[in-house]
RNA sequence: GCUCCUGUGGUGUAGUCCGGCUAAGCAUACUGCCCUCUCAAGGCAGUGAUCUCGGGUUCAAAUCCCGACGGGAGCACCA
């Protein structure tokens, strides 16, 4: 038995020291074997002082040596370990059996998609895909003064554009009975209650954790209060609070509001109800009721946890799994509602498809592909610290969709004029992608180009130059107006690249080029730069919101006859 | 103020629940080389973290315990 751990310890010193130039530790030794062999935890103190005598031996060995005992005695270890393979997307869910699980992702519609939405939406969706499950889209509609069928609507196409399928799609409207029977049960069991106290002093008390009188009423006056609540009462006369904990350190569990009073127009039901449940009780009945398992979201709720907990527990229904993750934003640009709509309402943006702001429109309209969304937010993963993401990364999942299928286009910036003598052809094809077959593009042209004062700044007579597509051209005349003479077509490397458009055709568009909307608490003045630039012909060919590499500037977005947005490098 | 969450390279994260089989993995950024009629994409290689700090438990701690400090959130008749 003593030699079976020794060979087993002089094995994996062996190997530790071939793994690193010849050298290797008792610690590391000990660790690996208790890794490897859990049987000899219990006596560890037997083995260690083995160890510290065949490490030391080891060490002494050259590597030639060490490498020639391990090809002798134990070939197996010279073969490379195998990768351990990265997992793909979320970690494995607790208490989960695959085909049983249901998530959902429950949106208000009181405002337009951003992609703190997508997160929540994919992690949702993707915990579904993963175990088989269904999947609810569940639009979260009980603030009949905020719901509205513009935001509605611009959730759909935007969660439709992400790519995001739904088993079910409902309203938590639809379920307006059930909320008021189980309102009526959690009152009959004295669970919850009517309280008649101004707004100010339920706060007052919540801090003092002090409960009101309303508290102390008896379940039969909680009846009739109830039915007060469709009729008699007037809007914030009354409201029916969860019996929860006063004296709770969760300042949710202080007796929370589960129905209010609200006569306004619900922009789906119209008049038909003025007593609407709150969040938490509609999301606890609502996630119990539509059978869902787990339930992901973002962290500022992580102390409903509880009070949703307890409510089901009060009615003994099913609780779902809950879990958090943290808020997604990018730095400098602003996700609120309350920082954008200002910003709309001055005209420093021009609307909530504005090239600078999260909005999935505006992400859209910029060039951000929804595949790299997604990428990026399971890059992410299910973290709680709170983070700024980087745009960079996403720009980066985002590069590798786009060069797949962005024409090549050239443009030229600040003009400068370029007469070629001896130009031998009259029109010029040139591909439209540098791998891909996507075809090419005929250019007419004649002697007259323009190419970037960025490159003009660069040229001396006599400097050979290749314009791309065109071929090889010597420079005669680098002062005043640029004179170059057409040499031949051949390759040749370390020589400049220039890019050019053709005089007579060339095709004048603004760049939008979007950048943090604050630096900082500050509005960033300078947040969209605009660039006028002179491109091909062609670009009046393609299809607004096509993807464009403007050769060496950068991909674009075509938003209009005359207009594109910068995507990024 | 009270309560909760959180802290791993320049950046974003994996690993933390169940301490050792990872002298910390991946992505992104950066650097170099290869490829190339783009400063893109692709291929290869490399730099970069005593896992916020201080104690403790243990043969062994990023991982468990205690404390400090930094960041965020909640304390609505919004969701």
């Amino acid at each position: 038995m003593d030699e079976k751990i020794k060979n087993e310890i002089r094995k994996i010193a062996l190997q530790n020291a071939f793994e690193h130039e010849g050298v290797t530790q008792d610690k590391i030794v000990l660790a690996k074997i208790l890794g490897l062999k859990p049987e000899f935890r219990a006596k560890v103190k037997e083995i260690v002082g083995d160890i510290t005598e065949i490490v030391s031996n080891v060490n002494q060995i050259s590597f030639e040596n060490q490498k020639r005992e391990i090809e002798e005695n134990y070939p197996e270890i010279l073969i490379p370990k195998e990768k351990i393979e990265e997992r793909e997307g979320f970690p494995p869910l607790k208490n989960a059996e695959h085909g049983n699980v249901i998530t959902r992702f429950p949106p208000e519609p009181n405002g337009y998609p951003h992609i703190g939405h997508a997160k929540a939406a994919i992690i949702n969706s993707e915990y579904a895909k993963m175990y088989g499950g269904k999947f609810i889209l569940r639009m979260d509609d009980t603030n009949p003064e905020a719901e509205r069928m513009e935001y509605h609507a611009a959730i759909k196409v935007g969660l439709d554009w992400l790519g995001i399928k739904f088993d079910i799609i409902k309203n938590t409207s639809d379920d307006m009975e059930l909320f008021y029977e189980k309102g009526k049960e959690l009152i009959n069991i004295g669970k919850a209650y009517v309280c008649t106290c101004k707004r100010e002093d339920i706060s007052n008390n919540r801090k003092e954790r002090k409960a009101c009188k309303c508290s102390r009423a008896d379940i039969k006056e909680n009846i009739k209060g109830w039915g007060k609540m469709f009729d008699k009462f007037k809007p914030g006369d009354a409201i029916i609070r969860f019996r929860g904990d006063m004296s709770a350190d969760n300042a949710v569990m202080r007796d929370p509001v589960l129905f209010r009073i609200i006569d306004e127009k619900h922009y789906t039901l119209g008049n038909k109800y003025r007593v609407w449940p709150s969040y938490d009780f509609s999301v606890a009945i609502e996630d119990s009721n539509d059978g869902v398992t787990h339930a992901f979201r973002s962290k500022e709720f992580e102390l409903r946890e509880e009070l949703i907990d307890s409510i089901l527990d009060a009615l003994n229904m099913r609780k779902p799994y809950q879990d958090f993750f943290s808020r997604l934003e990018f730095k400098g640009m602003p996700i609120s509602k309350r920082i954008i709509r200002p910003l709309i309402e001055e005209g420093k943006v021009s609307w909530y498809d504005d090239p600078r702001l999260p909005t999935l429109e505006s992400l859209k309209r910029r060039g951000i592909k929804p595949e790299a969304i997604k990428k990026f937010i399971l890059s992410l993963g299910l973290t709680k610290a709170n983070t700024l993401a980087p745009f960079e990364t996403l720009e980066s999942f985002n590069r590798k969709y786009v060069d797949a299928e962005s024409i090549r286009l050239f443009m030229v910036i600040n003009p400068k004029k370029l007469k070629i003598k001896n130009l031998p052809m009259t029109d010029v094809e040139i591909p439209n992608h540098p791998i891909k077959d996507m075809g090419k593009r005929k250019i007419n042209l004649n002697e007259n180009l323009f190419i970037s004062q960025e490159d003009a700044i660069n040229i001396k007579d006599n400097t050979l130059i290749k314009l791309l597509g065109l071929g090889n051209v010597r420079i005669s005349n680098s002062s005043g107006e640029l004179e170059g003479e057409f040499i031949d077509t051949k390759n040749i490397t370390d020589i400049q690249k220039i890019q050019w458009v053709t005089q007579k055709n060339a095709h004048i568009i603004k760049i939008l080029i979007p950048k943090a909307l604050f630096i900082g608490e500050q509005f960033n003045e300078n947040s969209l730069e605009e660039l006028e630039v002179y491109t091909e012909q062609h670009y009046l060919q393609l299809k607004d919101g096509d993807e464009i590499q403007f050769i060496r500037f950068g991909y674009c977005r075509k938003d209009s006859q005359n207009q594109a947005i910068f995507t990024h490098k």
